[in-house]
Parts: C-alpha cells; sequence; structure tokens
DNA sequence: TATAACCTTGACGTTGGCGTTAAGGCGCAA
DNA sequence: TTGCGCCTTAACGCCAACGTCAAGGTTATA
C-alpha cells in the first residue's frame, strides 16, 4: 500500500468527475471484477492510475455502444408500427395533406433510427479495426519467436 | 371479442414455443407496450394474428442485437488485460514455448471478439439496408402524392 | 487541533426483465 | 358432466446495475 499519494494518482472522487460515473458505479465494476482493485492510502482510500480512467471510459463506451434496454427496442418497434398503419390507411382518396404530413412524420422516425444504427455501426467497425490490428501484432510476435528459435538452436537440433 | 378461435389465429402456448419465449414474457411485452393487446376469445384466452408472432421475432432479434450485459463487457475488458500482462511481460529472454503458448491464448481470446464484433457489424448493416429501403419507398411515395396534386388541380391553382 | 471536505463500508431501495408458484377459469373430448 | 390440459390474473422472487442514505474514519487546511 502506498503510504503517500502520489502527484500522477487520482481520488475516487476524480476518477469519477473525469469519467462521468458515480463513486458507486466505481466500487460496483470493482466489486464485480470490471476494475482490478486500485492501490489504496494509509487510510483506506482508494488510489487510481490514469490507466483505470482509460479503463472505465472503455467500459463506458461499451456499454453505449452495445446496451440498448427494452425501452429503447420499443421505441423502434413502435417506429414500425407507425409504419405499418400508415401502409394500411394508404387510401388514394383521402386527404392529400394528412398523408404528407403522416409521410414527413414517419420519415422523420425512420432516419433518426437510421441515424443511431450507422453512428453504432461505426463505433463497431472502430473496433474491428483495432482487434485487427491486434491480430496482425500477434502475427508478428509469433515470427518473431519462430525466427528466434531457428537462430538460437540450429546446430542443436541437428 | 371472438367469439371462436378462427384458423390462422394461434393461443399464447402456441406463440410461445413458435418464438422461443415463455408465456410469461409474451404477457410481460403486452404489458409493457412492446405488443399490442391481442383480441381474446370469450371465456378471455388471448388470439395471437401472424403478424405478433414476427413482432415478437423482431424484438427478440434487437435484443440479441444490441443486448450485452456488464458480464460480456467484463469478457472483453479481460481480454484486454491478459493482453496488456503479455505485453508488460514480453521479455526476450524467456521460456520461448511458454511465451507461444500465452500468445496463442491471447489469439483465441481476440479472435473470439472479433467473431462477435463482426457479426454485430453485420446484422446492423442488415438493419440499415432495411431501414434505407425504407425511407426510398417513402420518397418514392412523397412524389406519387406531388404528381397527384398536380394532375388534380392544375387548372384551380390558376 | 478543529473542522470541512472527502472518503470508507454496509445496507436497504429501485427499475428492468423476466421466472415461478398459487388459485382458479376455459375448452374440449369421453 | 367430468376430467384434463391450457389458460387467466395476482403476487412474490431473483439478478443486474446501480442510487441512496447512514455512521463513521481520513486528509487537508486554517
Amino acid at each position: 500500500m502506498a503510504n503517500e499519494k502520489q502527484g500522477d494518482q487520482l481520488q475516487i472522487g476524480e476518477v469519477a468527475e473525469r469519467t462521468g460515473v458515480t463513486q458507486r458505479t466505481l466500487r460496483f465494476y470493482e466489486e464485480k471484477g470490471l476494475l482490478r482493485p486500485p492501490e489504496r492510502m494509509e487510510g483506506g482510500f482508494r488510489l487510481y492510475s490514469e490507466e483505470d480512467v482509460k479503463r472505465v471510459k472503455h467500459i463506458r463506451r461499451l456499454q453505449d455502444l452495445l446496451g440498448v434496454s427494452l425501452a429503447g427496442i420499443k421505441e423502434m418497434v413502435d417506429a414500425d408500427e407507425v409504419l405499418r398503419e400508415l401502409r394500411a390507411q394508404f387510401d388514394p382518396a383521402a386527404a392529400i395533406a394528412d398523408k404528407r404530413r403522416q409521410l414527413n412524420r414517419a420519415t422523420e422516425v425512420t432516419e433518426a433510427q437510421y441515424t443511431i444504427v450507422k453512428q453504432k455501426i461505426e463505433q463497431m467497425r472502430q473496433m474491428e479495426v483495432q482487434l485487427d490490428e491486434r491480430l496482425k501484432l500477434f502475427q508478428r510476435w509469433k515470427k518473431e519467436l519462430d525466427e528466434m528459435e531457428r537462430d538460437a538452436a540450429p546446430t542443436r537440433s541437428q
């Protein structure tokens, strides 16, 4: 345990402020193993690193990217319903101005969904790129290991 | 209310079986407004349509696509941690066989994540296509409305 | 050294998303 | 008309992901 708080270490309140989550959430993540238990001051105060801050932000990005409640799904399904009703009552003899208004409304709703989906796809693609780079890095490391082995033991293996 | 169950109508048990959710879940979705209240038989039994079945399947697809718990996020973050440890102890002088095993393990984990992300992106892209087609449909309808107006009132407007 | 600001660990509350009895009605075949 | 399976609502239970006190310890600053 650290006796003194070092310059680059943060207390839970600062981490909370900088990540936008509550202190409760930080302790909760620690409890659930999402954050490794941080160091402590003598008195027991948690001391976080910049790495921890990054991790929290990462977790929140993932949550934002992947987490959708039934309430969110309801919005999407409701939009579908609006569309279905519109289609059902699409009577060419009805008031054109009304139709146009409904159509505009349906367009708005659909565009909102479209925007959200596009954003999520973009974020997902960034993750994909990161993972791909990581895999390539591993491949390079493997090659390095192969070469080390070949250089180190060419005579012994004969 | 329907007196008799018609040929194309389904009771809750059948819907549950065909959608893979429980009866409780179907009632729950209705309660939360995700499913419109279905018709009833005289005795009060729910009568669902094929449309309802589609809706339930749609809801589940969305849930599967978008829903990820902290437990799932923990898996991803844990994989990051494995990588960080690996990187930290990458000591060229250490046992090569060990390194290779760790590297293979890290590769496995990363590939698993990569696969999941790719699947989700693909599903998202399908949604994107659907929404895009919908928007184009709306555009066509708007044009039709424009033309109807032009055809119907060219003289009156002068 | 006192006091405000910050922190600690409980422990109970809340909302979402259902699972699980419980107690009883409905539908249909024999 | 009785039996059996399917259905109804009501109500309690459970886990996740926190929010919200409560009671008290720590640190920094005057």
